[in-house]
RNA sequence: GGUGGGGUGGCCGAGUGGUGAGGCAGCGGCCUGCAAAGCCGUUAACGCGGGUUCGAUUCCCGUCCCCACCUCCA
């Protein structure tokens, strides 16, 4: 069975086949670096790495490119406010801040947070300010067909001409004349209210190191046009994969292959969507009040009880996050990760030992069906643990590499476990929990199971949690999730 | 108004024209000094009203509700 895959413009599942054998092209689209990362940022990039880890694991090799995009309006403006007499201050935002370093510090923020969930970096991350030239030549080639105009009002503005477009919409199946004019579109020097900016003409006020010269005069980029021009530099004018948000289809997908269409590109050959997280079914966001970034995520659990919480719905499906929903993630995971230990010595603990269970892969394969997959993996863990119950260590082995094969492709067993660390304090608590659990070994074998066990409750009281075993009494550190 | 996607057991969440994944939670059992961990068993669902069919949760029609986008939000 070969990858198949749902492509948001056919809006069906079709096999997937790279343009070219054995490499995959994929462009996703990443953050407007306005702000500290939110949830939904971060499921989308889980999302776009467990799709190039199954491409990857499949045979193919991917060239992945995820963009920045470090200038645009908000950017802008929330500088802009930083240097105001009544601006308030604050940890995200502090005052006098330019936009350029405002933009390159939440980048790093993105990263920061990409990083903690073994999101792995993409083949390359361009940022839409390094690539004014390559948007002016694209920008010249639709004036030059017809398909965009420089605004007759003065303003240094170009738009695309929707109307010279008819396959405009085609992405999202809409008609232009179905589609409900923004109630405060400002039509400035727009032909149509539906006609976007290409490029937008620099304005009083706004710093002058946000402008660049073009033909149409000083200005900077409308925020389609980086994704259109970037992904053709590195890509070329036809690659595989685009990705993003669903919330991206429209407008900013739809005007990207228009645009690329348009100047003669034949683009992307699939686009895929991931669905949008939310709090208890409710959109995030900050007016509701309903929202958790990642950081507080991050606080509440370990990392990878997060990536497997923001990795176990489908793709395509809502995330319904509620509180309670990182503490199933961790119960689900410990016990995944209990097995493995029970059944393989540290060491052995790596991917390329074992095959890949053939339900697992099929479940992958048809558009990757991760909550499918991971009940071929929970499956797994039970077989292995009941091996092991019965004495079998070769088949409850064989099981556990398995698994381990199976957590490599998710991407969870490479997410930095940030608590483990071999510093002296740690040499310090466990040489103390060993002498603990020697004196609760004596109490137990002279029956004083009083003594024993409120051992084991002092220990239990300050996390440490304690399992006895065949081998002796096994300890752990629970999370405090 | 337009477009797209949904309504599955206590919760999350796949899937399918024919006694219906998986996880979490619950209950009973095995194991254990007691636990923990593990295993076994078990409780329990397909928004509603029609239709097609030997049989529908799965197909069709109607209906109600929800979500997203149409406002430079992943």
């Amino acid at each position: 069975m070969a990858l198949r895959l749902y492509d948001t413009k056919t809006a069906q599942v079709r096999d997937f086949q790279p343009q070219e054998p054995g490499k995959v092209s994929l462009y996703y689209c990443g953050a407007t670096v306005q702000g500290n990362p939110h949830v939904g940022h971060i499921r989308s990039a889980v999302a776009f790495d467990i799709l190039i880890r199954w491409l990857e694991a499949s045979g193919y090799d991917v060239l992945s490119v995820r963009n920045v995009t470090d200038i645009d309006d908000k950017i802008l403006e929330k500088s802009a406010a930083s240097y105001a007499d009544d601006f308030t201050p604050d940890v995200d935002y502090p005052a006098q801040e330019a936009w350029f370093a405002l933009a390159y510090r939440f980048e790093q923020a993105f990263h920061h947070a990409y990083d903690a969930l073994g999101v792995r970096r993409p083949s390359y991350e361009p940022r839409a300010t390094g690539h004014i030239t390559e948007m002016h030549a694209l920008i010249q080639r639709l004036i030059d067909a017809g398909h965009a105009y420089p605004a007759p009002d003065a303003s240094g503005d170009v738009y695309f001409d929707v109307r010279s477009w008819s396959a405009y919409g085609e992405l999202t199946r809409q008609n232009l004349e179905d589609m409900q004019d923004a109630p405060d579109a400002d039509p400035r020097g727009k032909r149509d209210p539906r006609d976007f900016a290409l490029w937008k003409g620099h304005k009083p006020g706004e710093p002058e190191t946000a402008a660049w010269d073009s033909p149409w005069g000083r200005g900077r980029p409308g925020w389609h046009v980086e994704c259109s021009a970037m992904s053709t530099k590195y890509l070329g004018e036809t690659f595989d994969i685009h990705g993003g948000g669903l919330d991206l289809r429209f407008p900013h997908h739809e005007n990207e292959l228009a645009q690329s269409a348009a100047a003669g590109h034949g683009f992307a050959r699939f686009w895929l969507h991931n669905g949008m997280v939310t709090f208890e079914g409710e959109k995030m966001s900050k007016s509701l009040g309903n929202t958790i970034s990642p950081g507080e995520m991050l606080a509440a659990a370990r990392p990878k009880a997060v990536r497997y919480f923001l990795g176990q719905a489908h793709y395509r499906s809502q995330l319904v996050y509620k509180p309670g929903s990182l503490q199933e993630a961790e119960t689900a995971l410990a016990r995944i990760e209990h097995f493995i230990d029970r059944a393989l010595p540290q060491k052995a603990n790596q991917p390329g030992t074992a095959d890949l269970p053939t339900a697992f892969r099929a479940a992958m394969d048809d558009d990757l069906n991760v909550p499918a997959a991971l009940a071929v993996l929970h499956e797994t863990v039970r077989a292995g643990n009941t091996a092991l119950d019965a004495g079998d260590a070769t088949t409850g082995q064989l099981r556990a590499r398995e698994t381990v094969e199976m957590l490599h492709v998710l991407g969870i067993s490479e997410v930095p476990e940030p608590q483990n660390s071999d510093g002296p304090a740690d040499a310090a608590l466990g040489k103390l929990v060993e002498t603990m659990l020697s004196s609760r070994a004596e109490a137990k074998a002279s029956k004083d199971f009083a003594r024993a066990d409120a051992i084991r409750d002092q220990l239990a009281s300050v996390g440490v949690h304690i399992e006895d075993t065949a081998q002796g009494a096994q300890w752990s550190v629970k999370s405090g999730v």
